[in-house]
DNA sequence: CGGTCGATTGTCT
DNA sequence: GACAATCGACCGC
C-alpha cells in the first residue's frame, strides 16, 4: 500500500483519480474549520512528459512566474486566478521538476457547513457549495495566491489527507472523460483527462465549450462535439 | 430546461 | 492586445 507522499510522485494521470475521496481541510480560527471530499479532479501533464501531449497545461510554455509551484516538489499546492475573478486549486504531482498537477475541481462538504455557506452565500444550494473549481476554492476561503507553492501534505492552513488505497479500497466508482471548460478546438481537447466519482451530484455541471474564443467559432457554424461520453474504469 | 453573455485582471505574445 | 483550467444572470422555449 502507498503511502501518501508515493501517491503524489506518480504521474498526473495516475494520481488524479486516486485523489477522488481525498479530504481536504481548511483551518480558520475565526470561521472554524472546513472539511471538503474531493469528488472531481483533472489531471494536467507537465511539458516534455512521458503519454500524451497536454496543450492546455500552464507549464506548456515552460516555467514562468505564474506556473513556479509546478516545477517545484509535489505534494504542494499551486493556487492561480483564473478569468480575473476565480482562484483554482491543484496539487503537484509526479518528481520535482516534470511540471505536473492536478486540478481539484468539485468537492462535497464534510464538515463546516456554515463557514462554507458564509464564504459561498446563501443563493447556493448545497450540492453547488463546492461544484467547480472557482465555487470550491471560495468555499476554502481561499481569495489570494497566497497559498501557492506551500505544503499540502500536512499543510498548516490548508492540508489534505489521501487515502493510500484510494476510491477503490471503499468500492467507489470512477468515471472518467474529457475536461470541461477548456477550447473544444484545442488539440487533444476529446482527451480524458478528467476523473470524477460515480452518483456524486457535487460534479461539475459546467459544459464544454464556454470559452470567448470557442462561442466565437460555435456561432460561425462549427460543429459542436459532444463531450457527454464517459468511461468506467 | 438549454443557450448566451458580461465581469475582471493577470499573463504571455 | 488577446484571452483564459469560470460563474451566474438572463433570455427564450
Amino acid at each position: 500500500m502507498p503511502t501518501a507522499a508515493e501517491l503524489v510522485q506518480l504521474p498526473a494521470l495516475d494520481c488524479a483519480p486516486q485523489l477522488l475521496g481525498a479530504v481536504i481541510t481548511r483551518h480558520d480560527d475565526r470561521l472554524g474549520d472546513v472539511s471538503l471530499r474531493v469528488t472531481e479532479v483533472e489531471a494536467y501533464h507537465g511539458k516534455g512528459m512521458p503519454g500524451p501531449v497536454d496543450a492546455c497545461s500552464h507549464s506548456r510554455m515552460g516555467m514562468t512566474a505564474r506556473n513556479a509551484s509546478m516545477w517545484g516538489p509535489p505534494g504542494h499546492w499551486y493556487v492561480y486566478l483564473n478569468y480575473g475573478i476565480h482562484h483554482a486549486l491543484n496539487l503537484v504531482c509526479s518528481p520535482e521538476g516534470s511540471a505536473s498537477g492536478v486540478l481539484i475541481r468539485s468537492a462535497a462538504v464534510v464538515s463546516g457547513l456554515e463557514a462554507v455557506r458564509l464564504r459561498r452565500g446563501d443563493s447556493s444550494t448545497e450540492v453547488n457549495l463546492a461544484r467547480g473549481p472557482g465555487n470550491l476554492a471560495q468555499a476554502l476561503g481561499i481569495a489570494s495566491r497566497e497559498l501557492d507553492g506551500t505544503p499540502a501534505l500536512g499543510g498548516a492552513r490548508l492540508t489534505i489527507a489521501l487515502d493510500p488505497e484510494g476510491p477503490a479500497g471503499r468500492g467507489l466508482s470512477v468515471l472518467r472523460g474529457p475536461r470541461v471548460g477548456v477550447n473544444p478546438e484545442a488539440e487533444g481537447a476529446d482527451y480524458p483527462w478528467r476523473f470524477w466519482l460515480a452518483d456524486e451530484p457535487s460534479v461539475s455541471a459546467y459544459r464544454a465549450g464556454g470559452t470567448p474564443s470557442s462561442r466565437r467559432s460555435r456561432s460561425t457554424g462549427a460543429a459542436k462535439k459532444s463531450r457527454s461520453s464517459a468511461v468506467e474504469r
